[in-house]
DNA sequence: GCCAACGTTGGC
DNA sequence: GCCAACGTTGGC
């Protein structure tokens, strides 16, 4: 049995890996996330999952493409590799302590949606709409059907 | 580069 | 279990 198709916004800086990046490699492991919140939420992923791809910490942040999920919930090897960024020493193999997904590029947006434009449609987004909200530096949320589609309407 | 917001750590 | 100190995120 599958769940029904689920919606999520990922956020990447692009001076590290930008969707670019991602329509170079195709698929890449979504590793070095270490916040309980975002980690849960992609242990709730499914393969087939939709992927807002965002450009954060930059000069136009926003939505530049979109992605699929493309694997379930797996251990991030970086928490194990002591000369990496994303090291963690107090996660064992026995009980790893993060989790990723592979993510897989599926197309760029034709032009940025910007945080400023989301920004003026919060009403129609609704409240709750957690990159929005005050404050929130959440890598990884929750997008409903109704905002995905919402959103990329405005492309 | 600044700084507000927020999560985590660790002393007590 | 409180909370100050510290580190990080990310918009500006």
């Amino acid at each position: 049995m599958t769940a029904r198709k689920r919606y999520w916004l990922m956020k990447s800086e692009p001076d590290a890996f930008s969707i670019d990046d991602l329509e170079k490699v195709g698929t890449e492991p979504w590793n070095g996330v270490r916040n309980y919140q975002a980690r849960n939420f992609m242990r709730s992923m499914q393969v087939g999952d939709g992927v807002l791809f965002y450009h954060s910490n930059c000069k136009e942040p926003g939505i530049v493409g979109t992605a699929t999920v493309s694997s379930a919930a797996y251990p991030d090897e970086t928490q194990f590799d002591p000369k990496s960024d994303y090291h963690d020493p107090k996660s064992t193999r026995e009980d790893p302590r993060w989790s990723l997904v592979d993510v897989a590029f599926e197309r760029k947006l034709t032009r940025t949606i910007t945080l400023d434009e989301i920004k003026q449609h919060a009403d129609a987004l609704g409240d709750g709409f957690a990159l929005i909200q005050r404050g929130n530096r959440l890598s990884v949320l929750p997008v409903t059907a109704a905002q995905w589609k919402f959103l990329l309407a405005l492309e």
